[in-house]
DNA sequence: TCCCCTTTGAAGATG
DNA sequence: CATCTTCAAAGGGGA
């Protein structure tokens, strides 16, 4: 991961082909910011028709970028796009205003003990950084921050033009191991997690303009943790449906729900922190759901996994960044917690399902069937490395159902980890 | 009602 | 060590 913290040693910066996987004929586009949202549709459409043209771009896309962009690998074609659209869409990232869930690291009031902030107020949270962006480091459940906290001007509120409830509930915290924080300042600087290492929060003062919102974190209604530090990582332990439902009976009846809660002893679930491209969705689903007419979340993930890749690395970075300060405040609000926790949390998963397919007699038919042995440079990466009576290693992406899975999706090339060990 | 879909990345599990 | 598996968010769709 991009180790951006660590001096210097910035992966991100490297030269190395930044993603020549899965471009699905993006790069060509000199497309205009308003178009890119129904290219995107239409590009998922047609990629949706015809699997195998996706499987056949990074090549394509490889040479293009080899033709247009001599010095990077990452595709400078979208650098209009992303000077338009894309840098309004990181300023929904680091400005108040275009990304209501994703706003502000806020400090609840309520963190604090002497405040007095609503039970309704929603908790987000945001660091603000050098660069004068705004980090937020628990994003989790971007219904339940409000964009605009019972504190805050209403005409703040309001300019955020996404309509959520003041009073939305929160679904997720961080929990603090008991002791472990005493009390967090709006500041959100070190100091404000007694026991806990600074990490890497800092909270520079923004030299002009101080910071819309004083406080760093917003909390939530009380009572939904003991240990008084609510984060969206932690949801009941029903688990998801009951997270959800959670979520919403919280949304639309705070008060009965709480009442509710209490009842219930359930151990809450702490779950994952989110990643970088977690946290890139979360920022921009509502942005991309406002461009076009899609809801569907499947729709919209991919479209967002194509903006992704449409990032520059700069840009990629501030969400890698973002996810390893997710993940060290995660550690240290919560050392024992171990991924693994929330295994078997949910049910069957898809990759059982893969695996039964792939153990179909019908389904070995991959690179080597599809394209032949004289054809081995259509065939993707994986099946290039295995001998050719090998079988195929990986659930193959050509396969037109199941869809590719996450664990292969043939790249040409990887991605340098940007890596999000980082030593602090 | 509940799972699937779809994305990328992190981390745990496995061979 | 390399590869595989699971989960994180989201919400419409379908069984």
């Amino acid at each position: 991961m991009p180790q951006l913290s660590s001096g210097g040693g910035d992966d991100l910066g490297a030269n190395d082909e930044m993603i020549a996987f899965k471009d699905e004929g993006e790069q060509e586009e000199k497309i205009q910011e308003n178009a890119f949202t129904e290219r995107d549709l239409a590009d998922l459409k047609s990629s949706l028709v015809n699997e195998s043209e996706i499987n056949q771009s990074p090549h394509a896309a490889a040479v293009r970028r080899g033709q247009q962009g001599e010095q990077r690998g990452f595709p400078e074609k979208h650098r209009e796009h992303l000077d338009g659209a894309s840098k309004h869409q990181d300023g929904g990232m680091y400005k108040t205003q275009a990304y209501p869930g994703y706003p502000f690291l806020m400090l609840p009031d309520p963190y604090l003990p002497n405040s007095s902030v609503s039970p309704n107020s929603n908790k987000v949270s945001v660091v603000q950084q050098s660069h004068g962006m705004l980090t937020s480091l628990l994003p989790y459940s971007n219904e339940h921050f409000s964009p605009s906290p019972p504190h805050l001007p209403t005409d703040m509120s309001q300019k955020t033009g996404v309509h959520r409830h003041h009073s939305q509930d929160l679904s997720g915290y961080y929990s603090l191991p008991p002791g472990g924080v005493g009390q967090i300042s709006p500041s959100m600087e070190p100091a404000v997690y007694p026991g806990l290492s600074p990490v890497g929060f800092r909270q520079p003062t923004p030299p002009t303009s101080p910071a819309p919102f004083p406080h760093s974190l917003m909390l939530g209604p009380s009572g939904m943790h003991p240990t008084g530090i609510p984060h969206p990582a932690i949801v009941p332990h029903t688990g998801k449906q009951e997270h959800d439902q959670y979520d919403r009976g919280m949304y639309m009846k705070p008060h009965h729900v709480e009442a509710k809660r209490e009842k219930e002893p359930k151990k809450p679930v702490i779950k994952k922190p989110l990643n970088a491209f977690m946290l890139y969705m979360k920022e921009m689903r509502a942005k991309v759901i406002a461009e076009c007419t899609l809801k569907e979340s499947a729709a919209i993930n991919q479209i967002l996994g194509r903006r992704w890749h449409a990032l520059t690395r700069e840009e990629q970075a501030k969400y890698y960044e973002l996810a390893r300060k997710e993940r060290q405040l995660h550690m240290q609000l919560y050392p024992t917690w171990s991924a693994r926790d929330n295994y078997g949390k949910k049910k069957r998963r898809k990759r059982e399902k893969l695996q039964d397919s792939n153990t179909d007699p019908g389904s070995p038919k991959k690179c080597r069937a599809r394209f032949g042995l004289n054809q081995q440079t259509d065939w993707c990466g994986p099946c290039r490395c295995v001998p050719s009576n090998h079988p195929h290693p990986h659930p193959h992406p050509h396969t037109p159902s199941p869809p590719p899975t996450p664990q292969h999706r043939c790249r040409p090339t990887t991605r340098p980890p940007l890596s999000s060990h980082s030593t602090i």
